[in-house]
RNA sequence: GGACAGUUGGGAGAGUGGCCGAAUCUACUACCUUGGAAAGGUAGCGUAGGGCAACCUACCGAGGGUUCGAAUCCCUCACUGUCCA
């Protein structure tokens, strides 16, 4: 959630930042009306409420001398009556407020770059040179049922669309790939964490998935539980409603889970292949830090992914994200985008971001800064998606005959 | 699935209607004491919002109810533990 008394304090600059971002002004000046409102009616509601309060202190001192409290009992009575109906406007005030609020996305960095879509992105840098093949690359769905890795018919037997199923050394790799981007990351100082594939509301509003994107998730019948999009859920929400000591920061973590999308809006996109899945591998980089370092955090997470797709030998760019590629929770996001040769274009592999406190606010994740409590900066980023990582090393390591090679540093994984 | 017990401040734990935002112990912080430390002493020590000072409001698992007044009584739910199936 944004900064409400930002807001209200420098409303035309933030309002201009998220304008940046496709906020409608109109709804950010209701906002701001909103709180005023819901700040005038909390200060009614205190008021007959204290009033409240000390009647209620001197009934009990009457009662215990015995006096009449006949005329203090009237009062009180006409008093409650006021208080009912204050508490009640006060109560659809903060409904309104939250409804508003939680749907406003995060104010964007000064530093990311306006636009529209992903066409507008700013590209950083290219890591390592796409190599030139002497025959018609294939696109990875060919090569992995050529080899037997991926079978995408009994995934939809088993399942419904989006679902597939890998075999052997197909298997095998996704297994080697796990251990190798856990085992990259812990050496860069991410702790390894184990967490559920399935969590609460309170999780997913902690981090921003609810209430706006609800349609994305799978839920499960009867019950408040819902199945993880990312692991950034159950990690980052793993300090909610605690307060850190500022010895524990920054918290830097790592994490294997499967991933659940309902990928809604997707339809037609990606259908073929592994590279839109209902279903996925992801190994997980979160950190919490304080607010002045987590700039050096998210240079420290980008380059980790990076690094990590360069010892894969793997070809890639990166990208800035413009204001109408951002996330929702998102200030600032780098994605890497891996080469596919069988596609011949750039495709996004990892996305890494800076939510500054937005998430934090809303999952009550502060720090103790001398007598002050603060907010954290939460991170996030994927380091890497497994499944497309399959897709780029089948894609970059093929032979003419459709044999693939495995990059060295996974060889060992393999007992290779 | 059924029965019972529990859920209180960083931890332990008291509190069955007003004097309770909450005893006590412990941890922590500052100071005193010391050559230094320990022990001892003194003070401070939950969260959030409003005035941003005194102070006020809310929070004792969550939500609702009874009452002038609820941590305390009633209802619903969640979770934890023990026993039974």
């Amino acid at each position: 959630m944004i900064d409400l008394k930002l807001l209200q304090k420098n409303f035309d600059e933030v309002s201009a930042k998220l304008v940046r971002k496709g906020v409608d002004a109109k709804l950010l000046k209701k906002l701001k009306l909103k709180n005023e409102e819901l700040k005038l009616a909390k200060i009614d509601f205190e008021t007959l409420q204290a009033a409240q309060n000390t009647m209620s202190k001197e009934f009990g001192i009457y009662k215990r001398e015995g006096k009449d409290v006949s005329e203090l009992k009237e009062r009180v009575d006409e008093n409650k009556l006021r208080i009912v109906d204050a508490l009640e406007i006060q109560r659809v005030r903060q409904e309104e407020l939250e409804i508003i609020a939680m749907a406003i996305p995060n104010i964007p960095d000064d530093d990311v770059p306006d636009g529209a879509d992903e066409n507008d992105n700013v590209e950083i840098k290219k890591v390592l040179t796409p190599k030139e093949f002497s025959f018609t690359p294939k696109e990875h769905w060919e090569l992995a049922e050529q080899n037997g890795w991926i079978d995408f018919e009994r995934g939809v037997k088993l399942a419904t669309s989006r679902f597939s199923v890998s075999f052997g050394m197909g298997a095998k790799l996704e297994r080697a790939l796990i251990n190798f981007m856990l085992n990259f990351n812990s050496k860069r100082g991410f702790e390894e964490v184990s967490v559920p594939a399935l969590v609460n509301r309170a999780a997913l509003e902690g981090t921003g998935q609810l209430p706006k994107f609800e349609d994305d998730l799978y839920k499960i019948d009867g019950q408040e539980l819902f199945l993880i999009p990312t692991a950034e859920v159950p990690v980052t929400n793993l300090y909610q409603d605690e307060i850190l000591s500022a010895e524990e920061l920054p918290k830097k973590m790592t994490a294997y889970t499967s991933c659940f999308r309902k990928e809604a809006g997707a339809a037609g996109r990606d259908t073929r292949g592994m590279i839109r899945q209902h279903q996925f591998h992801k190994v997980e980089l979160v950190a919490l830090s304080k607010p002045e370092e987590s700039d050096k955090i998210f240079e420290e997470m980008v380059t980790c992914a990076s690094d990590l797709l360069t010892a894969l030998e793997l070809p890639h760019r990166l990208m800035t994200l413009c204001t109408g590629d951002l996330g929702f929770g998102a200030a600032k996001t780098i994605d890497l985008e891996v080469w596919l040769p069988g596609q011949a274009t750039y495709r996004e592999i990892s996305s890494v971001s800076n939510t500054r406190d937005f998430q934090a606010r809303r999952a009550k994740i502060r720090y103790k800064d001398g007598k002050q409590n603060t907010l954290v900066h939460t991170l996030n980023g994927s380091s890497l998606a497994v499944g497309r990582t399959m897709v780029a090393i089948m894609e970059n390591f093929q032979n003419e005959d459709g044999s693939i090679d495995i990059p060295k540093a996974l060889q060992p994984y393999l007992g290779m």
